[in-house]
RNA sequence: CGGGGCGUGGCUCAGCCUGGUAGAGCACUCGGUUCGGGACCGAGGGGUCGGAGGUUCAAAUCCUCUCGCCCCGACCA
């Protein structure tokens, strides 16, 4: 069987490692692409269902859009194209016909929405357009690694118009919450919300907000972002309505998106030595049964084990019942610890006796002898408990990697030293931004969204208009 | 795209330097005994050695080119 490499001992290869030994996604035959199997899948699936109901709860539909989009589309705005162009892949040709003109595949899909937007919106009354759509998406990269960046990934990506300027930025913001509350609740991944600097917002956007989790090798993760347009892809794409006055307006846009990354993410946020920890409420089994099998088990421990896993289903609860019998108890039980699974569940011809099952907490190991009464009830809280305690030790660890500067010096002994999160004030200038990554490899996560003004620059000592998150980032 | 490393049964690797009939452990299949922290015995199946070209009587091994993957940088969700 494949060893996984510790993780205190090479982060990055206990990451490969543990994706690939547990089954949630290999390397395929396509250049920097790769398959999601179905334990992956499933977490996908998960985040989708929780993510989804967000979405619409807040007032957007679900469309779809086509994958190719003609070459013409994308050229339309000036710093969307610079900005993706190095990364589009091309169609040029139909069968053993030549293009005309060439289609890209979408690495983003603002271009074609904006297209439609413009035939579909005349008048205020048509606004707010609140539109999301899940699909798949490709950039070149030069670089690939599992979830976090290959060739094709998938995600959502919502794309909305707006009457003012005003409902644009609160739209952006909505989502940006909207974001950090899913992964603070499901994923147990806390976030720091914030604005991006000019030099790493989007390609054609007025502002970009970010969410910055951070993973166990004390690495920053862009968990997700939202875009404020302004009125940049409407000149592009001539997206104008009459507006209340009769005079002819463009809509203000936000997009904003989070990808299969965010599985990347939760792997990297609790998992540990043994191999994955996941939050129940995205753990594709939250519950797995162990029947121990001695003498005829099949007839005198499986049947209660069924009626477990029946009842814990009644309840909602996602659960496998593991009774394959070319394996050990043992095996399992170190197989479904690397996999994941918050809660295991032992029983036996001794806890049959007792009346009662063994439970098993994966983040804390601890073991439970339980009553077989209300089994499900005290499985559903513990579940609960385990979510709420993989969320209080990220955010604890984000604590305890999190430092505040006040100068040069420190800044870059602490960046070479314990990684984290860094807090120095910052001018607001490219300058400070391209001379700090280049001497410490750490660029500025985002800004915080309230007013942190103050201090003087890190690097250059002019007045501070912000206090910068740094980190050396995935 | 620059620097480094690696491609040999499903996985991890040995063999390559010094060319001469492809190996180990794990995994897999079948039978049996086991099973409360990664079981054991017995019998099996499976590899044109990443690809192409070259040198040679003979290439996993030597030479050239090429493709892929991993790590570190620059670019990005």
């Amino acid at each position: 069987m494949t060893e996984i490499t510790p993780r205190s001992e090479d982060f990055s290869r206990w990451y490969t490692d543990v994706i690939r030994r547990a089954e949630l996604a290999d390397y395929s035959p396509v250049k920097g692409c790769m398959v999601i199997r179905p334990y992956g899948y499933a977490i996908w699936e998960l985040i989708q269902q929780g993510l989804d109901r967000r979405i619409k709860a807040t007032g957007h539909v679900n469309a779809y859009f086509p994958l190719l989009i003609p070459q013409g589309l994308l050229l339309k705005e000036a710093d969307h194209v610079e900005g993706f162009a190095p990364q589009v892949a091309w169609v040029t040709k139909g069968g053993d016909e030549v293009l005309e003109e060439p289609l890209l595949v979408r690495p983003t899909s603002e271009a074609i929405i904006g297209t439609m937007y413009a035939k579909w919106i005349q008048s205020w009354r048509d606004l707010p357009v609140l539109i999301n759509q899940w699909a798949n998406i490709v950039r070149w990269e030069k670089v690939t690694r599992l979830f976090l960046r290959t060739t094709e990934f998938l995600w959502q990506e919502g794309h909305t118009a707006h009457e003012t300027a005003e409902e644009a930025e609160a739209e952006t913001l909505t989502i940006l919450r909207l974001y950090k509350e899913f992964c603070e609740t499901e994923l147990a991944m806390p976030v720091l919300e914030g604005r991006k600097s000019e030099s790493e917002k989007f390609a054609g956007a007025d502002r970009t907000y970010s969410i910055e989790a951070l993973m166990g090798d004390g690495r920053a993760l862009q968990a997700g972002t939202s875009h404020n347009l302004g009125q940049n892809f409407a000149r592009a794409f001539d997206i104008q309505f009459q507006a209340r006055d009769k005079s002819l307006q463009y809509i203000w846009g936000t997009s904003w998106g989070v990808t299969t990354r965010l599985i990347g993410g939760i792997i990297m946020t609790h998992g540990d030595d043994s191999g994955l920890v996941f939050p129940p409420r995205v753990a594709p089994y939250q519950v797995v049964i162990v029947p121990i099998p001695r003498g005829d088990w099949r007839e005198t421990v499986l049947p209660h084990a069924r009626q477990i896993a029946a009842d814990l289903r009644a309840r909602d609860v996602r659960v496998f019942l593991d009774d394959r019998d070319a394996y050990t108890p043992g095996w399992k039980f170190a197989e479904w610890e690397m996999r994941g699974v918050p809660l295991r569940l032992e029983i036996g011809p001794k806890d049959i006796e007792k009346g009662q099952a063994l439970l098993v907490r994966r983040d804390i190991r601890e073991k439970i002898a339980a009553p077989r009464e209300d089994l499900p009830g005290r499985i559903v809280d513990l579940l609960a408990a385990i979510q709420q305690n993989l969320f209080e030790r990220a955010l604890r660890f984000r604590a305890d990697h999190t430092t505040e500067v006040s100068s040069y010096e420190e800044l870059k002994q602490v960046l070479e030293g314990r990684p984290g999160f860094v807090v120095a004030p910052w001018c607001g200038s490219a300058e400070c931004e391209a001379s700090i990554k280049a001497e410490t490899q750490a660029t500025i996560r985002n800004l915080p969204l309230e007013d942190t003004a103050g201090g003087t620059c890190v690097r250059c000592g002019r007045p501070g208009i912000a206090r910068a998150y740094f980190a050396k980032a995935y």
